[in-house]
DNA sequence: GCCAACGTTGGC
DNA sequence: GCCAACGTTGGC
């Protein structure tokens, strides 16, 4: 079992269009390291979502895994706007993957909290001119985050 | 394989 | 909107 930070803009895919939909296929990554990481997901991992490019980034609720990752059939779409000219069917170098709602927090643990966490140690998140947009978490640091989004006060 | 130019990300 | 940081591209 591994863990988990997807992130998205709010305006891209949001915490509570997850919430409705249920079940959503996570696609157009366009980076080598985050699609590596997708690929070594297992089903049943847990994540969590993260809201980034906003008023109040920080992470907004829970995840699952589900399934394993499969190609991802928008970048040969010319009319999508994960349109990858440089792939094509038979060599087509990018992933995705189901994820499942699990939860949404009544408050966010928005990116100041998450920084004043000491014990969260070196996370790809807080350093310095972080863009991964799939990031792997330790145990430790998922429930770290985990716990302290869950007691915070309305 | 180097590296400058360029495009994108993301916090502020 | 600004700008620092980073990934990607492409000429050599």
């Amino acid at each position: 079992m591994r863990y988990w930070l997807l992130k998205t803009e709010p305006q891209e895919y949001s915490i509570s269009l997850l919430r409705s939909e249920g079940r959503t296929r996570w696609e157009g990554i366009r980076n080598y390291q985050a699609r590596n990481y997708l690929r070594e997901m297992e089903n049943g991992d847990l994540g969590f979502l993260y809201h980034s490019s906003c008023k109040t980034p920080g992470i907004y609720g829970t995840l699952k895994i589900s399934g394993s990752a499969y190609p991802d059939n928008s970048a040969l779409d010319s009319k999508s706007k994960y349109f990858d000219k440089k792939s094509k069917n038979g060599a087509n170098n990018w992933s995705a993957i189901d994820v499942t709602f699990l939860a949404q927090y009544s408050k966010p643990l928005l990116l100041p909290d998450i920084k004043s966490l000491k014990e969260l140690g070196s996370c790809p998140l807080t350093s310095r001119g972080n863009r991964l947009s799939v990031i792997p978490l330790t145990l430790e640091q998922f429930e770290l985050m985990n716990e302290a989004a869950s007691s915070q006060k309305e």
